[in-house]
DNA sequence: ATGGTTGCTCGGCAA
C-alpha cells in the first residue's frame, strides 16, 4: 500500500537552495511539498526544473521576503492565495491547494506565520492578528469536514519540551504566553498536531540557527508543525523530520517535516 | 558573547 506523503519545509530561499530541493525531491519522493520562505517573486520561482521532476507548481511569492508554494505530483482542482481577513495584508504566507483522492478532498495549507520579533514592537501584534484570522479561516474550513492539512512554519515554540534550552527563548515571540495559547486554541478547534502526536521525547527539533553553533551543538526549537482535520488524522499514519538534510552543504536553517496519509489519488 | 550567520540585494533588514 503507497499512502500520500505530505511535507512542509521552510527553504529559506528557493533559488539559493535548488540544488538542495532538487536533490531532495528524488530522494525523498513526496507527493505533495508545501515550501516557506521562497523569498522571490512568481516569476524567479524554478519551476521549470521542479516540473520536469513530475510535480505541478503552484507558488504565491513577494520580492525579497516571505512566500509560499506547493508542489504535487496530483493535480491542483483549485488554489487560492492570501490568508481571508484582512484586505491590507500584502504579505505572501498563504496558499491553499484542493486535491481529490479515493477519499474525497484534500485539502494542503502552506503557511508562513508571522516571526513577531521583536516582542514589544508592531510585529508582535501582527502575529497575533495573523494567528487570529487563522483560528477563523481554520474554523470555518472544519464545518466542510474534510481531511485537512495546514503544513508550515509556525514559528511557535508550542513547549519547553520543544526546545533544547528553554531559558533562550523566554523573552522571544516564538515563545510568548499569547503566541502559545493562540497556537492552542487553533488545535484545539479539532486539529491533530501530528510530531507530537506520535512521540512525547524530548530533542525533536526542525530548525537550528545558522548561529554560535547551533546545529553543532543540537541547540534547536521545533516550530514546523502539520495540523491535521479529524479526516486527515483519521488517514494519519506515521511523521518524521528529515534531519539529516540540516547537515548538506548550503543547508536551510528549517529541515523538512513528513506526514504520511492512508489516501490515493482519484 | 548586546555577538554570532545567511539570503536578498549590494546597505540594511529579516530571521
Amino acid at each position: 500500500m503507497k499512502f500520500m506523503k505530505i511535507v512542509t519545509w521552510n527553504i529559506n530561499g528557493v533559488r539559493a537552495r535548488i540544488d538542495n530541493l532538487l536533490h531532495w525531491l528524488k530522494e525523498s519522493a513526496p507527493d505533495i511539498v508545501c515550501l516557506q520562505e521562497i523569498k522571490t517573486v512568481d516569476e524567479g520561482f524554478p519551476r521549470f526544473e521542479i516540473e520536469a521532476l513530475g510535480y505541478n507548481v503552484e507558488t504565491h511569492g513577494q520580492k525579497g521576503f516571505n512566500g509560499v508554494a506547493i508542489l504535487s505530483k496530483l493535480p491542483f482542482d483549485e488554489v487560492n492565495r492570501g490568508l481571508p481577513g484582512d484586505d491590507s495584508d500584502e504579505q505572501a504566507r498563504f496558499i491553499e491547494g484542493v486535491f481529490s483522492t479515493d477519499k474525497g478532498a484534500l485539502r494542503v495549507v502552506s503557511l508562513y506565520l508571522p516571526n513577531g520579533n521583536p516582542v514589544g514592537t508592531e510585529k508582535f501584534p501582527y502575529k497575533l492578528s495573523w494567528m487570529a484570522r487563522l483560528e477563523r479561516w481554520a474554523a470555518e474550513r472544519l464545518a466542510l469536514e474534510e481531511a485537512l492539512v495546514l503544513a508550515g512554519d509556525y514559528n511557535v515554540i508550542p513547549e519547553a519540551i520543544d526546545a533544547r534550552n528553554i531559558e533562550l527563548w523566554l523573552g522571544d515571540a516564538l515563545y510568548q504566553p499569547e503566541t502559545r495559547q493562540a497556537f492552542r486554541r487553533l488545535e484545539n478547534l479539532g486539529f491533530t498536531e501530528a510530531v507530537r502526536s506520535v512521540t512525547d521525547q524530548p530533542d525533536v527539533y526542525t530548525f537550528w540557527d545558522y548561529q554560535a553553533g547551533a546545529w553543532q551543538k543540537n541547540n534547536g526549537i521545533r516550530i514546523d508543525h502539520l495540523l491535521l482535520s479529524p479526516e486527515a488524522a483519521n488517514r494519519f499514519t506515521s511523521a518524521s523530520i528529515e534531519k539529516h538534510v540540516r547537515a548538506w552543504e548550503k543547508p536551510s536553517d528549517h529541515v523538512p517535516v513528513a506526514i504520511d496519509l492512508n489516501l490515493v489519488a482519484a
